[in-house]
DNA sequence: ATGGCTATCAAAGATAGA
C-alpha cells in the first residue's frame, strides 16, 4: 500500500499533473492541502476516470484538504476537537474554523490530510494562532492513540515548520523569522513526544519538500522541509520505504511543494483482485 | 535557466503564501 502527501497548491490548476502522478506512481492514498476550492468546484471526474474516490473539505478559495484513494475511505472526520479559528467574528460570535484537517480510515490506518496555519509574521496573529492550532492538534493526536491503543495513525501534510537549521538552505536568511522560531519548532517536537515518528528523517531519507516560485530558489536547490508524514510506532512499522519526489517540481506549471511517500506492508484486497502482469 | 512568482476572485489590485 503506497500512501503520499502533497501540498498541490490549487487542484484546479494541477489536476493533470497530480492524477497523471497518481496513476504513473501507482499511489493508493493521497492527502492533498491547499486545494483552494470548495467542493462543487473540486474536478471529480479525472480522478474518479482514474479510479480513486475523493473526500475533501474546502470552504473558499483559501486552504482546503483532501484525500484521494482507490481502497475505501471511512470514518471521515473534518477537523479536530477544539481546533481553534481565525478571521472575524461571525454571527454567533465565534472565529471561523478554517479548512485545515481533514481525517481518513483507510484499511484499518488513521491518516489525517493537514495544512498548519503559516504563522505569516513573528508579530502577526497568525503566529500565537498556529502555535494554539498545533497545540490543539497534539491533544486530539494524543486522545485518539489513547482511545485508539496500537492503531497505526500518521498526520501527513504542510506543517510549515523547518524543525532543524539544515531544513533551510540558509538559517540566517530566516533569522527572525516564522518557521524555524523555537517555539515552532518546540510545537513539532511536542508531536514526536506525545509518540509520533518522522516516516522520512528516522530511514535517512533527505531534502527539502518546499522551493519558491521566486529567486530561482529551485535551480539553486534553495528549498525547505516543511511536509511531513508522522506516524506513531504502530504505523512507523508499517513502512517499507519512504522517499520524496523532487521531479515533481519539475516540468510545466508545478506546485511549489512536492510528494512525500511511504510504502506500508499492509494487506489490502485490491492486491488480490489485480492483475498478474508478465 | 542571462532569470525577477503564482494562485485566488467583485477581474484590478488586493490578499496569501513561506
Amino acid at each position: 500500500m503506497r500512501v503520499a502527501t502533497w501540498n498541490v497548491n490549487s487542484i484546479r490548476t494541477r489536476v493533470g499533473r497530480v492524477v497523471d502522478w497518481l496513476v504513473r506512481e501507482d499511489v493508493d492514498v493521497l492527502a492533498m492541502q491547499e486545494i483552494k476550492c470548495k467542493e462543487s468546484q473540486f474536478p471529480f471526474e479525472a480522478f474518479a476516470e482514474a479510479g480513486y474516490d475523493v473526500e475533501l473539505h474546502g470552504l473558499n478559495q483559501w486552504n482546503g484538504v483532501a484525500f484521494a484513494s482507490r481502497l475505501p475511505i471511512e470514518e471521515v472526520t473534518v477537523g479536530f476537537p477544539a481546533a481553534p479559528g481565525f478571521g472575524k467574528v461571525d454571527d454567533a460570535g465565534e472565529l471561523p474554523v478554517e479548512a485545515r484537517a481533514l481525517g481518513v480510515t483507510v484499511a484499518g490506518i488513521r491518516l489525517w490530510s493537514l495544512y498548519v496555519p503559516n504563522g505569516r509574521e513573528l508579530d502577526n496573529p497568525h503566529y500565537p494562532y498556529k502555535l494554539e492550532w498545533l497545540d490543539r492538534l497534539r491533544e486530539a493526536t494524543s486522545e485518539w492513540m489513547t482511545a485508539h491503543p496500537g492503531q497505526p495513525i500518521a498526520l501527513m501534510g504542510d506543517f510549515n515548520i523547518a524543525p532543524f537549521d539544515h531544513d533551510v538552505w540558509d538559517i540566517a536568511a530566516f533569522e527572525g523569522k516564522t518557521h524555524v522560531s523555537q517555539p515552532e519548532r518546540d510545537a513539532f517536537h511536542a508531536l514526536e513526544t506525545a509518540g509520533l515518528i518522522d516516516a522520512l528523517r528516522s530511514r535517512g531519507v533527505e531534502g527539502y519538500t518546499y522551493w519558491d516560485y521566486q529567486q530561482l530558489r529551485f535551480p539553486r536547490n534553495e528549498g525547505m522541509r516543511i511536509d511531513f508524514i508522522l506516524g506513531s510506532a504502530a504505523f512507523d512499522e508499517l513502512v517499507t520505504a519512504a522517499r520524496i519526489d523532487r521531479e515533481e517540481r519539475k516540468g510545466d506549471a508545478p506546485s511549489d511543494h512536492v510528494p512525500v511517500v511511504v510504502d506500508l506492508d499492509v494487506e489490502t484486497e485490491d492486491d488480490d483482485d489485480r492483475p498478474m502482469i508478465f
